[in-house]
RNA sequence: GGCCCGUUCGUCUAUCGGCUAGGACGCCAGGUUUUCAUCCUGGUAAGAGGGGUUCGAUUCCCCUACGGGCUACCA
């Protein structure tokens, strides 16, 4: 049997998740579920200055939320925890030893001011501060310093960082790496630095943790953002240092800001009008879900950013997309992120639902509202009249209002439109033929609208424009004659007669 | 600055050497619904530039330009 596929997720809890770091995951979800294999979350949380206590809980509600659900994490357990990494500093210290040992790591003791003022001095000169082996030598670390001293100065308590040793002479200069969406890129290490493996704070850095966390748990794709195509170089060596097989890596285009200018990052939700996170974070920031999006349609427009399936289906459930994704048709280039096109996928969704799952929301507003009980009946044929004409879920009470609430007013403009001379007398007609017809079904309303308008010399044409305006307030709305039905003969008489009085 | 990745309609994308360059969003115009929305039809608009390779390049190669990413004891 093959190695099985075992992908995963690995955010840093220092904010809310959000949207391209859900796309990563999507793909990763994706991937493993196509391959019957293991999707797992893996919290890293090495840099405890930047560490924000809610993110965890709130990575899990996301994806949650999402339908995104981790096979393996803090939360769902496994057979290859911690999958915290500050629960996993002892793994980090061990393997950090067997390098040094190796002679492919050392120990540094050069202080971050002294380096700060390395890269100012080189900056001035127009060159690039680079730790590796062409200065190594003559910075204070293992392999400068003597062993003796070395170990004094960690008996000490003095503060020392391990870096990798990325290349010395004799090694080969050239490191393949290889990329299932890209192919191979051919890097030069002597280009590289001396990365730090393990700070003085005693935790790991990311590079470090994440090759031997993605080896411990067997990890056998890596599908991550393209923001970390350089450091693959480091990471395939150090699977060389330790003599392990790398696994496989996937680098996903970026999602870019609606301008195009650089990569969508945190702060371009709310000021840009378009939520960049799944669910709401704090008090401020609303999320996709508060919005009124699906999550069916968030994932769905998210998938698409970047992956097609080679035909012109967009619309696709989360099953339909496991069964297609393949990660050879990942697009190259960096995707600009369009609210528009987001809302019609939300639109393509909503209209998808099955009528009664509409008006199960439809239902949870009216009460949340307006606190009226409806029968099935009554709230599915109100739902019905609805569901075509939402594209936010937010939008849901101000298009359900009208069922519920008399017009405050009535919109000029579309009042400048509509009514005429004879609009009055049209609709104090309406209201009279109105009284006591209980139980006014759709086409006998139309009939009666018909009868009326001939009467004048019109045509129904004249009398529904004003009809709207009176019973919504502006031109806009369900279908009148649906609406008419549903509101009742009682209602539209007294809507009439307030326009009467407001208007003329 | 250095290194890396990328470049098809305004945007998301199809095309794996034969193209009258297809679809979707948006926008515009019609149609259906004597109304709203949905829906339908049509229109708009593209392979960055220059060199090669080839009978033939959007497609393969090189250069340039532009865009993005990385360049921390952050991930």
């Amino acid at each position: 049997m093959a190695d099985s596929v075992r992908v995963r997720f690995a955010p840093s809890p220092t904010g809310p998740l959000h949207i391209g770091g859900v796309r990563t995951a999507l793909y990763n979800y994706l991937y493993a579920k196509k391959n019957n294999g293991s999707f797992l979350l893996r919290i890293e949380d090495t840099d405890q200055k930047r560490t924000v206590s809610d993110a965890e809980e709130y990575i899990y509600s996301a994806l949650e939320w999402l339908g995104i659900v981790p096979d393996e994490s803090p939360k769902h357990g496994g057979s290859f925890g911690p999958y915290r990494q500050s629960e996993r500093k002892e793994i980090y210290k061990k393997w950090v030893q067997i390098l040094i040992h190796k002679g492919l790591a050392y120990y540094a003791f050069d202080a971050p001011e002294e380096l700060e003022a390395h890269r100012k001095e080189h900056e001035k000169k127009g060159k690039t501060f680079i730790y590796n082996w062409h200065n190594r030598l003559k910075l204070k670390n293992s392999l400068s310093v003597s062993a003796k001293e070395v170990n004094e100065k960690i008996k000490r308590g003095a503060p020392y960082v391990v870096r990798f040793l990325m290349w010395s002479n004799g090694d080969d200069e050239v490191v393949r790496c290889p990329d299932i969406i890209r192919g191979n890129v051919d890097v030069d290490c002597k280009l590289l630095d001396d990365k730090i493996l393990y700070k003085s704070d005693g935790f790991p850095t990311y590079h470090f943790a994440n090759v031997v966390d993605d080896h411990l748990m067997k990890i056998s794709h890596v599908i991550r953002g393209e923001e970390w195509l350089p450091s693959l170089a480091l990471h395939i060596k150090l699977y060389d240092a330790f003599g392990w097989t790398a696994p496989a890596f996937a680098h996903l285009p970026l999602i870019l800001k609606p301008s195009g200018k650089g990569k969508l990052s945190k702060r371009d939700g709310d000021q840009l009008g378009f939520p960049v996170f799944p669910i709401q974070w704090g008090d401020e920031m609303k999320g996709y879900r508060e919005i009124g999006f699906l999550p069916e349609a968030v994932v769905n427009f998210l998938t698409l950013l970047g992956w097609n399936n080679g035909d012109e289906q967009e619309v696709f459930s989360l099953e339909e997309m496991v069964a297609l994704f393949d990660l050879n048709r990942v697009h190259h280039a960096g995707a600009r992120f369009d609210p528009e096109k987001n809302k019609w996928f939300n639109q393509q969704h909503i209209q998808a639902l099955p009528p009664k799952a509409f008006a199960q929301l439809c239902k949870a507003e009216v009460e949340r509202y307006n606190q009226s009980t409806l029968t099935d009946e009554k709230l599915l044929a109100m739902a019905e009249m609805v569901q075509p004409r939402v594209v936010l879920l937010g939008d849901l009470w101000s298009e359900l209002k009208v069922f519920f609430e008399t017009p405050d007013e009535y919109n000029p403009k579309a009042t400048k439109k509509v009514w005429k001379e004879n609009t009055s007398t049209l609709l104090q007609a309406v209201a009279n033929r109105l009284v006591n017809k209980d139980d006014l079904k759709a086409d006998a309303f139309k009939a009666l609208l018909q009868s009326i308008a001939e009467d004048a010399g019109t045509g129904i044409g004249a009398l529904m424009g004003p009809l709207r305006l009176v019973l919504v307030g502006s031109l806009t709305g369900p279908d009148l004659l649906q609406l008419v039905q549903a509101l009742g003969a009682q209602v539209v008489i007294d809507r009439i007669n307030l326009a009467l009085m407001k208007i003329s």
